[in-house]
DNA sequence: CACGTGACGTCTA
DNA sequence: TTAGACGCCACGT
């Protein structure tokens, strides 16, 4: 388990900038296919003054899984880098940032 | 041990 | 396109 989390931090370190990658695959490439629910543990884990780029991760509708606060911050920092995004969360033209 | 709970995913109607 | 039903799995109660 403790393989899995450093794993899933690796992955999102070496993330190219504006790209964007799923739950579900960052579980798959970490080796641990079907934890994609715990990928989404692992990073509300995460200290908010973290320098790995969990905004560029989101579920594998390209939709926002967040609520709330969370929501907007992660919002804030795709637009940041680029990305489009409806009020509802949604990504546009999500694929073509996919990994 | 049973059950509920997630920053989820895939299939179907 | 959307909503529901399942599937999945570590964890706390």
């Amino acid at each position: 388990m403790q393989e899995f989390q450093q794993n899933i931090y690796t992955i999102l370190a070496y993330l190219e900038v504006g790209k964007l990658t799923t739950y579900g695959q960052l579980a798959k490439r970490a080796g641990f296919p079907h934890h994609s629910r715990h990928v989404g543990k692992v990073l509300s884990k995460l200290p908010k003054d973290t320098r790995l780029p969990w905004y560029r991760v989101v579920n594998s509708q390209g939709k926002i899984s967040l609520s709330g606060e969370s929501f907007l911050r992660q919002k804030i920092h795709l637009e940041k880098e680029g990305i489009e995004i409806t009020d509802e969360g949604k990504i546009v033209n999500f694929k073509q940032y996919l990994d």
